[in-house]
DNA sequence: CGAAATTTTGAGACCCGTCAAGCGGAGTGG
DNA sequence: CCACTCCGCTTGACGGGTCTCAAAATTTCG
């Protein structure tokens, strides 16, 4: 299965800064010569942020475009009167680069320390045209978001709760080893039980209860509250596939 | 409320022959010269599709893009055991260029006799190289299509059937409305029930059930099985948002 | 160690799904 | 022109999966 599509977008020259960036959401990191990541890097600003702090927020004027170096922030909107949707999470080496005009759709939030660096939209947009490469980067990684954005369509609107938190788990496992971060099946959850229930179009307690399913099932483990641990591998894909228990 | 980003992209030259397209999905109908999409068409073919005959499907080898210009397509991925999402609709001017190299995702199907023009991907791709500027409408339009989808996120994951049904048919008279065909506040629908449920994460019997609903509020009427007509469009736009009876 | 926040667990309710029957429009043939 | 059939749509009854509300358990942090 690909929930991501998997492996590099295009080669990378040996000694790239970036061989190793994870490759999701719409970054440019790979494909680009150091040359050009330092000259992009030498326009931007970076900028720390605490836990909980926003980026921006929905509907602030959408002037700048900005890479994650370090951390990890949560994408959500908000209906009117509250109700939350979660549609995802960035990590280091992700590029946000919302090219509509206007305001931005939806709040970006720190999951934890975080740092970033961002780019005015016309600095950005000078630069683009400076080094077309990038037009042709960005157009591909765009790509690659909607059919993430296609895959998670499909899981808020077809399938069940312990499948969603397995398609989970599976998507997170998956961008850990591209980004070549991480140890082994282990994942580490920067974000609380609510964050993933909005994400996955459920509530707290129904994630909670689906934990204890998959735990008990044998697919995880618990190692520490915000620590899953991977057991079975396959089982866990082929639930998050929905075979519909006949798979 | 903007679902879909309204108004033209970008400024378009007078007499420029897709003044008039719909601006869904991806499409290079607009900001393009008519010399332009002449030489696009030129690279072509034209393809004519009954309903229900499918254009390429989930696992092919993607090797083509095209742009419908008559007719309606969907779009849906399949889990294992059948279940289905629809994830969109194409109407004429949409333009379909998976910048993913690999397969296609999905599977696209006629929902009624359509024509389209295909191009194969390596001419198309020769083509971008001489046009640089369609470099970054392809940019700009995945990037609409991600807003696009990230609404949907929020109507699978977070909203009720009466606001799904609500959502889509505000969706459908936008679209209309910026693409400036159909007549005033009356839908008419390509797609059946099923596949209505299957874009919004229902069944076709809530389907029916939120039609009788949306009905008995007053906020639409059937002018026939397949044709709806908004008579509170600011009521339908109240329910589509959420704001959970209180708005 | 104690307080606050988060997570887990439990009980009950509700929205929507499932299954089944009835309705109605479109097409067909007499 | 009308009866018949087919197929999609609607409506109803019921059940189940998830939500809501509440409380206990666990973790975090001062």
């Amino acid at each position: 299965m690909s929930y991501i599509p998997r492996g590099p977008l295009t080669d990378l020259p040996t000694g790239h800064p970036c061989a190793d960036c994870p490759v999701r959401a719409v970054t440019i990191c790979r494909t680009q010569t150091p040359d050009v990541l330092a000259a992009l890097r030498g326009l931007g600003t970076m900028q720390r942020l605490q836990e909980g702090q926003a980026v921006f927020h929905e509907g602030d004027p959408a002037r700048r475009v900005f890479m994650l170096t370090y951390g990890s922030l949560k994408i959500y909107t908000l209906l009117l009167d509250g109700r939350r949707q979660v549609t995802g999470f960035m990590f280091p080496g992700d590029f946000l680069g919302v090219a509509v005009d206007g305001e931005y759709a939806f709040t970006i939030e720190a999951l934890e320390r975080s740092e970033l660096w961002w780019f005015s939209r016309d600095a950005f947009t000078r630069f683009v045209d400076q080094n077309p490469s990038i037009e042709r980067e960005l157009y591909h990684l765009s790509a690659h978001e909607l059919a993430a954005a296609q895959q998670q369509m499909v899981l808020l609107g077809r399938k069940t709760a312990a499948e969603r938190l397995a398609s989970f788990f599976y998507e997170l496992l998956e961008r850990q080893e591209r980004a070549g971060t991480g140890a082994g099946q282990i994942l580490d959850l920067p974000m609380n039980r609510l964050d993933i229930a909005d994400y996955l179009g459920l509530t707290k307690e129904t994630v909670s209860r689906m934990l204890a399913e998959l735990r008990s099932r044998g697919l995880i483990r618990l190692a520490a509250q915000n620590r899953v641990e991977v057991l079975d591998r396959a089982g866990l894909v082929d639930l998050a596939q929905g075979s519909g228990g006949n798979g």
